[in-house]
DNA sequence: AGATTCCAGTCAATCGTTTGAACGACAGAG
DNA sequence: CTCTGTCGTTCAAACGATTGACTGGAATCT
């Protein structure tokens, strides 16, 4: 059953009333003087109607568009879930709604060309890369952008989460449980996270009086952790506890165990970052420092709203970091 | 730097043309005649200005919003990534973006709020249930919708997957293997999915000349997995086997069986509806039956591009559905 | 009584594109 | 030499909402 459209007009001419008073009502315009009756009148005529703003109108004449992009890796990836999450929470808290793209569907260049001009009022940017012709692109078209758990070397508009403090408090735990050989089981080199967790791996086994165990560094993928497992594992004396930079590696990093003959924690203590509901589920359990991921987007969209042109943004997130223990760390073997 | 906004206006003026050839040019219009050196000033202006047309002007115009919504429970379950990732490729193509909600943000009345008028030309409803207050507001928004991987009772705008088909293979591969007591960790009772694949478990059952193993329903979550496996396994004949009707409760699944101190597949095979990247790596690697979920989401966004106001829909998705073995399900012990 | 303020709205320009209709110049037909 | 057709463009009216400026009358002030 096909309605045909209901404009401001409609509305006005059943409340008998000019379309402007119809417009400032809806809008809730507080200069606006109006008999309680004609308000009444207004209200139900809308309601008669059914009438909702075209929205196409509203953001030509206002040219605010009460949309934000967002623009991730993988939406299989649940470590972005828990981003988009915490975003459209915030978004929805002011009205705005969230147009996703990921680079799975197509590139970001590609994204922004079916995104046009004038559609968003903010993009967000999570886990991208710090490619300089894009950036330059962004700041072409005019509208307020951040990167999100990713830093830009180039430019200062980003918001990240303290993947130092989160890796120094994984390795604590392990030196707590009294490990002395903990390698590091590393993300790409490219990546900005993997850099700063491994930073936070340094700085806390140089806390501890501990030499670097050895680091490897692998895909953010199951596949890249059980191959980088493998690898710490044949060492001559492998390490008794190992800190992962991500989930996904960590996974596969666990199996790569399992198919060594060995046994986690018994022979090897495995700690990774970001916390996932599966991870209570893996066999063992998976010991992780859980991150405000979704206080991320959610900061991510509230720094869009009150953006300038040129602001600069350089934040990292302060927000609760904690490490959830659960069965796959303990003491090493005596 | 913000740049000011760059309109048909300005590159008409530089190309010294009218608005409308430029607009001709920009859409490719075959009903232009125009000379060549003229469509060279045209681009050239284009290009030198870095006009892009301004979406919420031409929507306006056309009420087209090259945009489409997808709502869906929650963007954490990889069902739904997978989903969105089909639906997504498809619109790219067809130079549509996606605009997405999700129950955890808000209610769909309150999303459907957000969108407004006009912003959307089709909605998808991923998981939804069978709402007649929500299937009414949608006939009065005058957009085309469709309800994916559920079905409503009572208006046929509908894909769903073959569920019936993909119980029944998983079914039969246990079967296969010689168990003969194989019960079924369904869904919740008013999931419109958890319904279908019972039917198929019922049937393929039937088929094997086997007795229906005792069913429990569950929740699609871990928690309400581990519980339901709990109570079969506490049975005085418990199962050699279990069809359990998703991954979610498949994971809890898993680990009641190990609390329960027996071990996967030697005293219980477990098979699960639903192929996702980790299956591969639980401990055992989880046997499942995977599903066309990407082309689900392809498909809705195929149809709602030539879909008409009264057009009813109610297709089972034909797509290819294999059994993923894997090492959680092996013959029963003697 | 005349001036001023307030009330309760109305008027109309504007946002940037699209698109059916019109138009001037030129060519070829009759 | 006028008429009819193309060619290559231009004209201008939409699309629906917003918002600063304005107005006609009543109430209040001086």
């Amino acid at each position: 059953m096909m309605r045909t459209r209901v404009t401001l007009a409609d509305v006005a001419a059943i409340a008998r009333v000019d379309r402007a008073v119809v417009s400032r009502v809806v809008n809730k315009d507080p200069t606006l003087n109006i008999r309680p009756e004609t308000r009444e009148r207004v209200l139900a005529a809308i309601e008669e109607l059914g009438y909702r703003p075209n929205v196409a109108a509203r953001s030509l004449r206002t040219s605010r568009a009460h949309m934000f992009g967002l623009f991730i890796p993988d939406f299989a990836n649940p470590v972005y879930a828990e981003i988009i999450k915490g975003a459209e929470a915030e978004a929805a808290a002011q009205g705005y709604v969230i147009v996703t793209g990921s680079a799975t569907g197509a590139g970001l260049g590609e994204y922004m060309d079916r995104i046009g001009q004038g559609r968003i009022d903010g993009l967000l940017l999570a886990g991208a890369g710090d490619d300089s012709s894009l950036i330059a692109q962004l700041d072409q078209s005019a509208i307020p952008w951040l990167m999100l758990n990713n830093r830009s070397r180039s430019v200062k508009r980003y918001v990240i989460l303290d993947d130092r403090r989160a890796a120094a408090l994984a390795v604590e735990h392990l030196v707590l449980l009294g490990h002395r050989r903990i390698a590091h089981l590393a993300g790409p080199s490219r990546a900005d996270t993997a850099a700063r967790r491994s930073a936070g791996y340094s700085a806390a086994m140089d806390d501890a009086g501990l030499p670097e165990g050895p680091i490897v560094a692998a895909d953010y993928t199951p596949a890249g952790g059980a191959a980088a497992m493998a690898l710490l594992l044949a060492a001559p004396e492998p390490p008794t506890a190992v800190f992962v930079a991500n989930v996904a590696s960590a996974i596969g990093a666990m199996q790569a165990v399992r198919t060594a003959g060995l046994e986690i924690p018994r022979d090897v203590s495995i700690v990774a970052v970001h916390d996932f509901e599966l991870a209570g589920y893996l066999h063992p359990a998976l010991t992780t420092v859980r991150m405000p991921l979704a206080e991320l987007g959610r900061r991510g969209v509230t720094l869009l709203g009150s953006l300038k042109p040129d602001d600069t943004v350089a934040e990292v997130l302060a927000g609760p970091i904690e490490l959830i223990q659960r069965s796959s760390t303990a003491p090493p073997r005596r």
